[in-house]
DNA sequence: GTTATTGAGGATATTTAATATCCTTAAATA
DNA sequence: TATTTAAGGATATTAAATATCCTCAATAAC
C-alpha cells in the first residue's frame, strides 16, 4: 500500500504556491523544475487540485496557478484526497457472506466488525491531515529551512510569476 | 491507495482462528472454504501471519494453523502489518533536494515537514489499529452476529479443526 | 491581428504491484 | 506406507501507477 508520488509533488508545489506573490500564477514547468520531476506527468496532479477548487489556472504567457484559498484554509487532507482520491484503502469485500453456515436471506444490520475498526483507524489518519494547513506547513518552513535558502527560492519564484 | 485484499482475509481468519478449540489446527482449505476465497492464495496470507509468529501451522492429517498468543495480545496492526508490510504509505523521495537553488553541500537537519505531517498521521493510524485486539473484535462479533450463526459457524469450525 | 504560451484533457505506452495458480518438498499423522 | 498438510519457489494474469505525447481553446504579449 502506497500513496501516489503525486501526493508528495502535490504538497511541495501547495507550498510554493502559497508563497506566490500576491495576484500572480506559477506554472507547471516552474514547478516541475524547483521539485525536479517531470512536468507532463507533474501536470497531471495539478489538473487534480484544480479539479477540487484548491488552486485555480489561468491560461496565456504569464499563466499558471495560484492557490484559491488562504493557505490557513487549505488542509493537507483537501490536497492528498483531491490526489489520491477519498476511496477508503480498507476495501470490505463483505466475505462474511461467504459462510456456508449462513442462511441465504440473512440481511446485515451494518457493517462488518472487521471493516469498522480499519475504517475508524483511516479516520484517525484523516483527522489527523485535516488538522494540519498549508499555513502550519509554512510556518514549520520558516522555522526550520535555513534563511539563505528560503529567500532564494521565493526570489527564483518572484521571477517566474 | 488500496489494503491488499489478503488483509481482510487475515482478519478474518483470525477472527475464526481465535474460535478454534483448544489445542486444535484447522486448515488452510477450511479457511478458504469458510471465506469463498481462493485457498492457494490464501495460504500465502496465512504463511505471512506464520512468518510474523502471529500463528503456528503444524503439519500433516488434522494439522493445519492456530493463533501462537491469546487473542487479547494479537492487534489488529499486528496481522495488517504481517501482510501488508510495515513501510510507510507516504515515500518521501526528497524532491527539495531539487530545488536549484539549493547549495549542493547543504545537510537537512531532519526529515522533510511534509514527510513528517504524512508520518504523523499514519502513527495516528497505526495507533489506532494497535488499540484493537483479536480478543475485542470476538467481543464485538459475539454482541452482533445472531446467535444461530455463531453456533453453526463453531460447529462447521470444530467439526474440521 | 498574430503569435507564443499555458492549462485542460484525451490517448496511449511502460513499469510495477497485486492477484492468482501451479508445483515441489518435507513433516506429521492415520 | 500412504495421505494430508504447511512452506515456499516459479510463473502467469490482471490492475494500477507512472509517464509521455498530442490536440484544443483561452490568454497575454507583441
Amino acid at each position: 500500500m502506497q500513496l501516489k508520488n503525486q501526493v508528495e509533488w502535490a504538497l511541495h508545489c501547495c507550498a510554493i504556491l502559497a508563497g506566490v506573490p500576491d495576484g500572480r500564477y506559477l506554472g507547471t514547468r516552474a514547478l516541475a523544475e524547483l521539485h525536479g520531476v517531470p512536468k507532463e506527468y507533474l501536470s497531471k496532479a495539478l489538473q487534480a487540485l484544480s479539479k477540487a477548487g484548491l488552486v485555480e489556472g489561468t491560461l496565456g504567457p504569464s499563466g499558471g496557478y495560484r492557490l484559491s484559498r488562504a493557505p490557513a484554509a487549505i488542509t493537507f487532507w483537501d490536497v492528498v484526497s483531491a490526489v489520491e482520491g477519498n476511496a477508503p484503502a480498507f476495501v470490505c469485500t463483505e466475505i462474511r457472506r461467504n459462510n456456508p453456515c449462513r442462511p441465504k436471506e440473512t440481511r446485515d444490520s451494518g457493517p462488518c466488525a472487521v471493516a469498522r475498526v480499519m475504517w475508524e483507524a483511516e479516520a484517525a489518519w484523516r483527522d489527523r491531515l485535516k488538522a494540519v494547513s498549508l499555513a502550519d506547513l509554512g510556518a514549520t518552513i520558516e522555522r526550520e529551512v535555513p534563511q539563505g535558502l528560503r529567500a532564494a527560492t521565493s526570489a527564483w519564484v518572484a521571477e517566474r510569476s
